[in-house]
DNA sequence: ACCCGTTGTGCAACTAGTTGCATAGCGAGC
DNA sequence: GCTCGCTATGCAACTAGTTGCACAACGGGT
């Protein structure tokens, strides 16, 4: 139940069309929750229908015609109640952990290229969020809500940062061949 | 599509029923990719009714009665299969990076206790982990399929210990007062 | 003999996210 | 003034995962 609170979030950020948000979602917050078009276009469609935002402006709603949306205040309380309510963590589901651990019944077979796309993809990652926070966040500059908006890309670039090193590890012992048997 | 391949991969290390898979998946399995006693049931079904496992012995298929299941030639290559195939990394969904995120705008109220009981779930489960290691691979001991099983789960072991820095940090911006305005 | 808790399997209905496609408006080029 | 491509919104059908509950079998305990 977050994709809501993470439109509300974009929303307050800058009153957008549903199209702006798509991209938005493609940058900034989707590094974090990621979404459809077709997600974000339904969810706009209930938070309006439950009086969190309204459609700006335009008289007549029409199909094609562009919407924009902005924070209604009994949206910013539900965003602001939600951000202090208490959620249990998610069950993990990673499929590359999984992958490798059929690896261990099945052999490594294939695996090899499949880590190195990985290595590669986050390595991509982490630069990006490096040139973000370069951009963003120079040091000593933190406006208040800036901190935690940069605590929060410390966490991306720090979770790429674990995944470089384990799809590295990882590489080793795939790569390497198996160990010569120990004489007996 | 990994959860027939989670399945697959227990079933292989040891043919089960779907109550003692569903253990499984409570202990090991399930810290990568966990699934409820429905989802394996299901599942169950479909894999056997695509020839990849069969239930073993047990004449009269009935409601109650217990089925184990087994892994059939073709289960085993599809798994094999699976491990060397390329699949796009899912987009990320962080509940509470998304959280913080939404608290850079509306306030930190209430978000510290949410921290807490984060942190305190992450330690416990590299507890866990740590504790499995220590039994399940002593130092120098690993056998060929071991020692990725090492590596999996020493990518658990960073991840926990990837949040609890991280959680750390966040903590410190959040529970600390919003520094003092420079003069000007 | 019967009840009762535990073990084990499963259906049904729901929520969230994905994929493919339809369609309206709008401006530029010819 | 018509067509074409881009912007923008949206429906419908599907897949995956969740939640709540039903119900059969089995092994005590009384």
């Amino acid at each position: 139940m977050s994709l809501p609170h993470a439109i509300l979030t974009a929303l307050l950020e800058k009153p957008s069309s549903g199209l702006e948000l798509t991209r938005r979602f493609d940058r900034s917050i989707g590094y974090f929750w990621s979404a459809t078009h077709q997600q974000i276009y339904r969810e706009l469609g209930k938070l309006e229908e439950a009086g969190l935002i309204r459609a700006l402006s335009s008289a007549q709603p029409a199909r094609g015609r562009r919407k924009e949306y902005e924070v209604l205040p009994a949206g910013r309380a539900e965003l602001t109640d939600w951000v202090g309510r208490s959620e249990d963590p998610k069950p993990v589901r990673d499929a590359l952990l999984l992958r490798l651990r059929a690896a261990a019944v099945v052999g490594t077979e294939g695996l090899e290229a499949e880590l190195d796309r990985h290595l590669d993809w986050h390595r991509g990652q982490l630069a990006e969020y490096e040139d973000i926070e370069k951009r963003h966040f120079p040091p000593e500059r933190d406006a208040p809500g800036d901190r935690i908006r940069h605590v929060v890309l410390r966490g991306g670039i720090e979770l790429e940062r674990f995944w470089i090193g384990w799809l590295t590890q990882a590489l080793a012992e795939v790569g390497e061949p198996p160990p010569a048997p120990r004489p007996r």
